[in-house]
DNA sequence: GCTTGACCTCAAGTTAACTTGAAGAATTAG
DNA sequence: CTAATTCTTCAAGTTAACTTGAGGTCAAGC
């Protein structure tokens, strides 16, 4: 277990400080201790970030992600919670389908209005399930309902 | 084509018109007319804005967004810059697998330190192909050395 | 021993994406 | 016709996620 300087994980990570300290800040990640007022971090520290980036480019926020994986690495939080946080991210992973496919749909269709096409509606329609209706028993998850 | 008052827009799409209007002024979106000083949309609005919210909710900027699709609806982009897109949204939802193997590992996984696990540090390496390399002999650049 | 450079803190500035509020116009309801 | 709604513009405020800058600390190299 290596110990880092700020400005190595900096390096290693392609994070800058001020923002490493704004996350430290924020609880997302912590220094392990000081030497002087040097903050010293753990080389577990990279894998962190590396969540966090997937996290941030993925839409979530900073609080969000904290709420996924807590400062000292994993989280604080019940298997309930976090099963239903892999699922926001699989309802995200069917959006994002749904993006793609329409993008690649409009980069090769040659029809000249898009949104009066059939195909074009029908994919934006697969993500169009936003309301939980899951057109089968789904098991029924009780408790945390996470997102408004 | 039904035409729409903003109004409408906002209860139909869960928009606020504010927000509506921040749309239209960032070219995301256009309305058709004026009645008097009201903007008149076409109900096509409501689909351009379906996309425009999965692909907030997939972490791009209004500005990316709007680079996808053009304000008009479809986009004034060629076949080779939509597919780039397409395949940019394929990392992300590379990353979200990983992301949700992640934390479905963490929940269910009773290991002590997950940063020690190898199935968890497995399940990072996956996300880890960012540099766009298409799984080639690794070479051992120099750069982000990942782990270590 | 002194300077250098990487770090520190804290306050203020920045950008994106909106929201809010004031003041006014036009449509609709009675 | 009057009043109430619903819209309009424009300016300013808000929040998240940082960055920047001023002024200070501290261990290391010369």
């Amino acid at each position: 277990m290596k110990v880092l300087d700020i400005g190595d994980v900096a390096a290693l990570s392609g994070i800058k400080p001020s923002a490493l300290r704004y996350y430290e800040e924020a609880g997302l990640i912590s220094s392990i201790s000081r030497r002087g007022l040097r903050r010293q971090f753990s080389d577990e520290v990279l894998l962190q970030l590396k969540l966090i980036v997937m996290g941030k480019s993925a839409g979530f926020s900073l609080e969000e992600i904290a709420g996924m994986f807590g400062r000292n690495g994993m989280p604080e939080l019940s298997r309930d919670v976090l099963h239903a946080k892999a699922d926001e991210i699989d309802r995200k992973i069917r959006e994002l389908i749904a993006l793609r496919n329409t993008i690649r749909h409009v980069a090769d269709c040659p029809a000249p209005s898009h949104l009066e096409c059939a195909t074009f509606r029908r994919l934006l329609d697969v993500a169009g399930k936003r309301g939980g209706r899951r057109r089968k028993i789904a098991k029924p998850k009780r408790g945390v309902s996470p997102t408004r």
